[in-house]
DNA sequence: GTCTATAGGCTGATAGAC
DNA sequence: GTCTATCAGCCTATAGAC
């Protein structure tokens, strides 16, 4: 848990408030990007309960008085940082069911969206896993769940209609896709310092070939049975 | 949260110490496994930081400071739930790999054996993904996972040299199976909720349908390419 | 907006009677 | 082995100076 510090990008001051005396100050939504930011990684790794307002001020390099005053509270912040990053995602989801790309690649396509969630906000899986494992699905976010779900669902019915898809429920698909890689992004700090500390005789593969796994599994097996009696090369 | 109250299986009294005076008191061991019990519900609800110990002793119907006389403190009740389960699991899963058996079969029966977790320990895999989420891999508890991976290790391997497996990274193949069952078990109580709920306009699989999904998606997904210029049926 | 000081609640652990 | 009573520590939130 190594404190991030003071890298926050020292913001242009262009339309702000006036040039301020001695102690320079960053403006209030440095302070409110940096809490936000640090909380992300506190909760992640140790959970709401498990983390103390007085580390997350400390890694923001902040007061801890700031929480209440711009969140209103741990609560407050919490669930800003959820809600925030979760309706991002949802909408960079649902940018890959585009007009009518075949539904094969439409499914690799969300796989690679959602795969690159954990280069932009690597801490957020861990976090999204824990809050479902606890709370369940929270009112306010099921919107965005289901949003995704209907991504995964649509494609795949179009799939199965068009004939390039065998016939499956399509919430199948959508654990099997979406569910493995939250997990795998979720647990991919644990497989790093297990490795590490040599406690793992095999080599652990990157998210990136996880995914591409994942959507080569799924698109062969998924690929429609030949038709019985007709044709022989039916699998093209 | 409700409280689980008093339904321990009253215990025989065949080779108990004498009975006791009025107030019926149940023997230590009781006590032992009303904690185990209760507890392992709690930590996987709520997590080890949002779990108290009081909350633990009234669920078990014992007093509060039972758990420092029979575990030495919360964190040894929690260690030992998570050990003692984890063996048993590991022990489980490891019997799956006997004979010889084709390389899919056993694939087959790997994927049961997790599944059956769920029924016979609905709150584990929850537990157990939290433990992954915030400690990462405990030394202690690295042996029993290194058992369980070896398994899908050596299977993926024979099968991919007998000819029965097309060529894959047997770790890839392992999350693909075990990670994205234990992720699907562990959720199952927030979609159940969500449901429940009308907060979602999907049916949401059971965990059995999503295991024999994963089973059959993952063999005809690794199945044997044909061999280019050779046969023609040569999927059969 | 930011900071210091402090209040008040809850938590895990234990001493000691039975 | 079990229970009651108690305590010290940490935690979140806030009042009020700047």
């Amino acid at each position: 848990m190594r404190r991030t510090g003071l890298e926050q990008p020292q913001r242009e001051r262009a339309p702000g408030p006036a040039p301020l005396r001695r102690r320079e100050r960053r403006d209030p939504e440095a302070t409110r990007a940096a809490l936000l930011r640090a909380a992300e990684a506190l909760f992640a790794e140790s959970g709401f309960d498990g983390t103390s307002v007085e580390q997350i001020a400390e890694a923001a390099g902040v007061n801890k008085a700031m929480i209440n005053y711009h969140f209103g509270g741990k609560g407050g912040l919490y669930r800003a940082i959820l809600e925030e990053t979760f309706s991002e995602i949802a909408a960079r989801v649902a940018a890959v069911e585009v007009a009518s790309l075949p539904a094969p690649r439409v499914l690799g396509d969300l796989v690679r969206a959602v795969a690159g969630v954990a280069i932009r906000r690597p801490d957020f899986p861990r976090m999204f896993l824990r809050e479902l494992l606890t709370k369940g699905i929270d009112p306010k976010m099921a919107p965005h769940l289901v949003r995704i779900v209907g991504v995964t669902h649509r494609t795949v019915s179009r799939g199965v209609a068009e004939g390039s898809l065998r016939r499956v429920d399509p919430m199948l698909v959508h654990f099997g896709l979406v569910g493995a890689l939250v997990f795998y992004l979720a647990t991919e700090p644990a497989r790093r310092s297990a490795v590490r500390a040599g406690r793992v005789p095999f080599r652990m593969p990157t998210p990136g070939e996880f995914a591409a796994y994942l959507e080569e599994l799924t698109l062969r097996g998924l690929a429609p049975d030949p038709v019985a009696g007709a044709a022989k090369g039916a699998s093209r």
